[in-house]
DNA sequence: ATTCTTATGGTTATTTTGACTACAAGTATA
DNA sequence: TATACTTGTAGTCAAAATAACCATAAGAAT
């Protein structure tokens, strides 16, 4: 599968496979009021100008893949500095329209009170979708989400990861109902709180909720150093 | 990152991305006589002849990655339908010293007895290796390795691929052994009994060990329909 | 007959779970 | 002011699961 080819600015003969586009795709959630949302760009130009799809783009010669995925979320999206975890490499042959492009997919989770989306470079507008309402997307990126959905709701039983996705400081009910938003489970409020407070990951602050209309609950923030004494004597994280 | 070529072939111009190469590396273990072992293959030609390696290469155009994965690893080792899972890309910039590739990793667990390995195509040997003592390989493959082995302590404690390891018929104290080897812990004969038992994804056979030189252990068999079952109500799999 | 190894079946105290109840704290409404 | 309503927090209790053991059975080797 070496072909050769002549490099037109150089003149010289170049032997390469023809298998040769890579591009990277993020899939990033959000939490907010309640229910779980992806970050979906529109296309400025190309092929696909008009329509949404998830962040992403090509990998340049000279940047590691994991590089080349913040580089293009901070690109289209203004989002940086961002624990960006890879899914996997999607490669059917017939993926995308022009040729043979693998992706490589990526996800994240962050509080989207604490960003600022503006979109950039090659998207001429960033929203964050509900979950459940989200459009028809170009090639296979629809394909590619679902997979970051089986995905989250393993992960989420394995670490604590929902936690990026709430407040510095949340209550136990929020905390709860994240949960069951991920899950698609009811729980009890009562064994939640107990399950959750035995593990004593949690730091429980000297604060209330404010402005709500009814009796204000209890303050809570996930300590990570607990957290990381906890998992090196092989901790498993479940609720 | 565009560039132009022009095929020597047909004398088109083509656009390419610069980035143009993706392979393919498996890892695959076995368990045999107590513990864990990887396949590895020598190399017949190329840079790196003569070093030990994963079975690995490159995708064709027309090919999906998974079916390259089956594919490379047929040809390379004789090893055919074998339920290959996905692990991720490796794709630092210098991971490969002639240029820039990335590569996907797939890996699977094998019942060694089951399966004639063959070296081929350019492999001039291919031969099982002890996971503790797994010699220097080429580019980042001892990475890989490493990683590979990860995945496999925690989807091991997710879902039930460690019988893909064992034959058949295995006695509980096999089945006992094999998750101490992989999770590098020690466990209670009784307890572990218990436990496995009240899962009911067994089924116990009228048959015991043959030609052992002591009380003959009795046979049990994993039960896939059973283990289908009890993961639609949701259910988890855990020593 | 005795010893050794492994298989298998129990016992027990302790911890964890799931399902519920009760009540406290605060807001909204009559 | 009284009452209803919502959410937070604590506790009960029976059933199930766990961890740490002990005891004995089955068979092979000496």
């Amino acid at each position: 599968m070496i072909k050769k080819f002549i490099d037109e600015e150089s003149g010289k003969v170049i032997e390469r496979s023809v298998m040769n586009s890579i591009t990277i795709d993020c899939v990033i959630f959000g939490f907010d009021k309640g229910s779980l949302k992806v970050l979906l760009v529109e296309h400025a130009e190309g092929i696909s100008k008009g329509k949404w799809a998830l962040p992403g783009g090509w990998i340049k010669e000279e940047e590691s893949i994991d590089n080349a995925a913040h580089r293009l979320l901070r690109e289209l999206t203004g989002l940086d500095n961002i624990y960006l975890e890879q899914l996997k490499a999607f490669g059917d042959p017939d993926r995308f329209p022009l040729g043979r492009v693998i992706t490589i997919g990526y996800y994240a989770l962050i509080k989207i009170e604490d960003y600022n989306i503006t979109a950039g470079f090659t998207a001429s507008d960033a929203k964050w979708y509900e979950v459940a309402d989200i459009p028809e997307l170009i090639y296979d990126h629809n394909k590619i989400i679902n997979f970051s959905l089986k995905q989250l709701r393993n992960r989420v039983k394995q670490a604590p990861i929902g936690f990026n996705l709430l407040p510095e400081k949340f209550t136990l009910l929020q905390l709860m109902q994240l949960y069951e938003q991920i899950l698609g489970i009811e729980m009890d409020k009562s064994n939640f709180r107990r399950k959750v407070l035995r593990m004593k990951l949690l730091q429980a602050l000297d604060e209330k909720q404010q402005d709500v209309s009814h009796r204000a609950a209890k303050l809570y923030r996930f300590d990570y150093a607990i957290y990381k004494k906890l998992t090196e004597k092989g901790f498993n994280f479940e609720f």
